[in-house]
DNA sequence: AGCGTGACACGAC
DNA sequence: GGTCGTGCCACGC
């Protein structure tokens, strides 16, 4: 398995009206310190996708993308959508941040509480 | 095969 | 508390 669909399992896994920051995913994928990765994997990632790319934000819970594109307001909607509540552009991570519990990757899940 | 790149994270101001 | 600058990693050209 490539590291790229290592990726997509995590983010595949992150639950409905929950976020997931890159660096968490990252590590997640057994990546650590390839958060840049994350972003760069997802920003190829066709629009037609199931992937839940919409949950992923940085660690300062922003969104990281420009907020001119069409994706920026894209992945608010989605989020909105699930319930999470954005404001400035930015959402509580301390309230919608996942902890993960049962990961794919129960290997190197080290995420103190 | 090598180099630049990026939807980041983290430590300092 | 926010903003700025540097470091990191694997991907894609």
């Amino acid at each position: 398995m490539s590291n790229r669909n290592a990726i997509f399992a995590v983010v595949n896994a992150i639950p409905p009206g929950q976020v997931a920051t890159y660096g968490q995913v990252a590590r997640l994928a057994g990546l650590p310190g390839a958060a840049r990765l994350v972003g760069n994997i997802l920003h190829t990632v066709p629009e037609d996708t199931r992937l839940p790319w919409h949950r992923v934000v940085n660690a300062q819970g922003r969104i990281s993308l420009p907020a001119d594109s069409a994706s920026y307001s894209e992945q608010i909607a989605r989020l909105c959508a699930e319930g999470v509540i954005i404001e400035k552009g930015r959402l509580s991570l301390t309230q919608y941040q996942w902890r993960p519990t049962e990961s794919p990757n129960p290997h190197s899940n080290r995420m103190p509480a």
